[in-house]
This record gives structure tokens, C-alpha cells and sequence, in this order.
DNA sequence: AAGGTGATGTTCAAATCTGAACGACATCCA
DNA sequence: TGGATGTCGTTCAGATTTGAACATCACCTT
């Protein structure tokens, strides 16, 4: 096979590398820490009723919620499932299409997210945002942006 | 109780925040599927191996591996039990202290990592660091090594 | 109208992660 | 020297994630 010689990172890119990757851990570290202590609750699970929350009805089809979150199909039914129990979520037969769910937010979900919110945008301020120059948050921002688009359209 | 008015993410500062929790998620998939595809192993396992190799004596101490990782130190336990199932680690007792154990990289795992690491950077950089211009990567990078250094010292 | 193709959500087994509890050893100070 | 305190790594139970397989239904072409 055709070897293409590897262009390695440098020191500085190894260094970008490394500290976006430590950073994005420790920060879901900190966030599932709080949520937890919070309200019991996961960092998906947070971010499935925030985007509820958002969602025209309060509502969102099951494979559109899996995507926005970025976790598989399995595990959104699990943690639907879940807050299916606590009352925060319920299920519902999309109309239009029998084959699909549509996951509801409940008036106790609302609540719930109520609570918990500006708790946890403490955190991503506390950490994140509040720690970003202006410059640095576009710039963030942009290459961010440009990544996710590249990584949802590939495969 | 004093109820201090939130200070929410504002559009742009949201889109920050969710652009980087997306990519991280995003990446992260696709890393671990590249890696599984190519070599069974999950990334976890790769930095494991990574880190090792550029250790003196290309060993380190459990709890410090744990740390650079950023993994809890049961699971590095896990991880470790399975790379030297598979001969690429094995694990020796700390001559310096008996409660402490050294990871070592054995020939097995240097010559994995050998094969591994091009297909690895090379995802690295088509998804993240190819993408970013130069001021990009190092706006991110001292964004990025604030945020860890903070993560990091408080709690 | 009917079959082929594709999408939807769930189930299942397997792997992994985490925090708490634990036993073993170190270190420090009286 | 002898506890008191702290660190180290492991074990354990429980929760979560993933991909593959699956049954159901939609859509499109003939």
C-alpha cells in the first residue's frame, strides 16, 4: 500500500489538541457534578429538556432530539424512558407519522428546568464563557461551527 | 435565601457554548469509531498508550496517568486490566512506593501505537486542527489552557 | 395496488464509566 | 516509636452508552 509519510502535530497544535480535549472533559466533569448534586440529573438529560424547552409545543420527533443532543438513538430512549418516570417528559404517537414519537416536556419539566438552569449556566459561565475574551469566543465560535458542520455532513 | 438575577447566555454566547459541546461530542464519535474500526481500541485506551510512550522510561504512576487522561481512577483500573489482557501494558509494583503502581508500555503496545497514531492524527486534523486558521488555533489554545488550569485548581 | 426501499423507535447484550467503600501502605508529629 | 491522618489503587454496584438486530410503518416506482 501506498504509505503517505503522516504529517504529525507540532507542538502548538498538539498542545490545541490536548487542551480542547482536557477541557471539554473537565468541564463535563464539573457540569454532571453540579447537575447531580442539583437536581439529580445527567447532563443529557439536562440538555433533552432544554431543547424541549425550546421546541415549538414543548415538543421535538425522537430522532431530531437525538441529533441536536448528539447521543445515539438507544440511549435517548433510555433517558427518555427515565425522565419518563420523573414525570418531566412524556411520550406521544406523532400524528403525521405513526412510526414516530414525539417526546413532550411536562408542566413539571418546565419547572424542573426552571430550577436548574441558572445553577448550571453558573457553571459554563463560571468556566467557560466568562473566561473568553470577546476575541476568543468569536473565534471559538467560528472554528467550532466550521467543525460540527464538517463532522455532521461527513459520513 | 438572596436570589441573584441570572445572567443567561445571550444568542451569541449560547451558540459558543453549544457549538463547543456539539463538536466534542461530534469528534469524540468519530474518534472512537475511527479507532475502533482500525484497531479495536477506544480512545480512552489510545491516550493511555499515547501518554505512556512519552513518559520517561515509558511508565507512569496510576493516579497521574488518571489525572492527564482525565479519566476517575476506577476506570483507569478497568482500562489498564484491558490493556494488559491484550499485552500492550503491563503493570508493575512502584519501587519507590509499595502502595503505587506503574503502568509500563511494552514493546506490543509501542509497536500499536506505531500503527495506530497516523490514522488517529489524521482524523484530529481533518475534523479540527486543519480547519482552524492560525489565529483561530491559538485563540482557542489560550482560551482552552485557562479554562483547564481553572477546572483544574479549583475543587 | 403492491412490492422494494428506507426511515423510525425499541430492545438487547456487551462494554464502560463513576463514586463510594475498602485495605494497604506512607508520612508526619508528638 | 506509635498513632493520626492521608494517599494509593482496587473492588463493587449501579447507571449509562453504543451498535446491531428487529418490527413497524411510510414512500416511491412500476
Amino acid at each position: 500500500m501506498a504509505v503517505t509519510d503522516t504529517r504529525w502535530l507540532d507542538a502548538t497544535e498538539l498542545a490545541a489538541w490536548r487542551a480542547f480535549l482536557n477541557t471539554s472533559h473537565l468541564l463535563e466533569r464539573r457540569i454532571e457534578e453540579q447537575l447531580k448534586a442539583t437536581a439529580g440529573l445527567t447532563h443529557p438529560q439536562y440538555e433533552i429538556l432544554a431543547r424541549l424547552a425550546e421546541a415549538p409545543g414543548r415538543q421535538m420527533r425522537m430522532t431530531e432530539l437525538a441529533r441536536v443532543v448528539v447521543v445515539s438513538k438507544s440511549a435517548l430512549t433510555y433517558q427518555i424512558t427515565q425522565l419518563e418516570k420523573a414525570g418531566l417528559v412524556e411520550r406521544t404517537t406523532c400524528p403525521s407519522d405513526d412510526r414516530g414519537v414525539l417526546a413532550v416536556l411536562t408542566e413539571a419539566g418546565t419547572r424542573c428546568l426552571d430550577r436548574v438552569a441558572p445553577g448550571h449556566v453558573e457553571v459554563v459561565r463560571a468556566y467557560l464563557i466568562d473566561r473568553l475574551s470577546r476575541a476568543e469566543l468569536d473565534a471559538m465560535t467560528s472554528a467550532m461551527l466550521r467543525t460540527e458542520e464538517a463532522l455532521r455532513t461527513t459520513a
